[in-house]
DNA sequence: GAGTTCCTTTAACAATTGTTAAATTGTCAT
DNA sequence: ATGACAATTTAACAATTGTTAAAGGAACTC
């Protein structure tokens, strides 16, 4: 639990009772390559803490695999969407590589908003941030061509190495073929 | 400033000292046509409530100007990637119509957040329904044809009745030309 | 209301991306 | 290693979108 809390550091360092509180919402889980953490219909009810691994978020546009977003170590994934609506997602969470996880209830959380402003305050600085991310992706889906998505992404190395470019291919928006040819003039 | 409380009371319900200490660090404004209410390049130190109008946020790429945001009278409108980080924007608020407005200072909102959980839950909630909604519309320049987002487009007849054309062109991704081209087929 | 400017449409052509299918390469379990 | 399956590349063609330029319409100023 330690590396949740140092994460946590980055935003807003909490108390000592805070950290028991929130402690007391989570549970480790350890889960295996290719598992659904979260499947497709239900309504988000964990937030995830990825410790080691991979995970991604992805759903089916006309019965292709679509992926929005990859969630590496050291980072939190959730569907907002869902947990900020309360409504069903059509989006499912998939582990792409073995992974060590904190499992934090969201009920569980919300109660404890009303009891420990850092808390709430801490997730309102974790979500600024990941609000800011995605309208930076939002732009650059707005207009840049393929091949400067492509580019803008080879400056995060982790996504490159570490993910089948069928998926990269998604989340830049474009089909694999168009990904292969872009990589083909690029050599 | 009756209709910025009543739009808060769609999020959450601010006690009679909170509303005070909101009214505190609040001003009215008229701005006319074609006005920037925040120029580029400037770090993001107001928040605006449209209390009547519109308001866009563009910015130019490669010389092109594009809309990344409209915001109707009874919404927000901030550049949330300055906002948050502190880092200038690049990116401009301009007014379409005639507005009156209601600006928000910023320094003073975040020390109010001190002072009032129920001010920092407010916009907590308030920003997370429009990272919702940024979530949505990525997902819809991502996999969806422009053809399909000018048609989700036609279900919100506030833009498509009051903007010209080549500002919905650029938020929806494409040029003016090819966004003409889409209405003929459409007829 | 004449003239100017801006907005929108149309047309022709170019560039990019999608689609389908096949070939190649890589991965994994046995 | 072998076979089976998944991932990636390549190729040919189709569809979409971009680019440039010109023309028609609408709105605004004086």
């Amino acid at each position: 639990m330690d590396e949740l809390f140092k994460y946590f550091d980055e935003f807003y360092s909490l108390n000592g009772e805070s950290r028991e509180a929130i402690e007391g919402i989570c549970s480790e889980i350890q889960v295996s390559k290719n598992e659904l953490l979260q499947p497709f219909g239900h309504t988000c009810k964990t937030i995830y803490y990825i410790k080691s691994g991979i995970a991604r978020i992805f759903y089916y546009k006309d019965g292709v695999d679509i992926t929005e977003y990859f969630a590496f170590e050291n980072n939190i994934v959730a569907r907002v969407e869902s947990l900020f609506t309360g409504k069903p997602s059509k989006k499912a969470i998939q582990i792409l590589e073995e992974s060590q996880i904190v499992a934090i209830q969201v009920p569980g959380l919300f109660r404890l908003y009303d009891r420990f402003p850092q808390i709430e305050r801490l997730f309102r600085l974790i979500f600024e941030a990941g609000y800011v991310e995605t309208v930076n992706r939002m732009e650059s889906l707005q207009f840049h061509s393929a091949e400067e998505r492509y580019l803008d992404l080879l400056k995060k190395p982790d996504i490159i190495q570490r993910i089948p470019l069928k998926h990269i291919a998604s989340y830049l928006g474009i089909t694999q073929v168009s990904l292969s040819r872009i990589r083909s003039t690029l050599k």
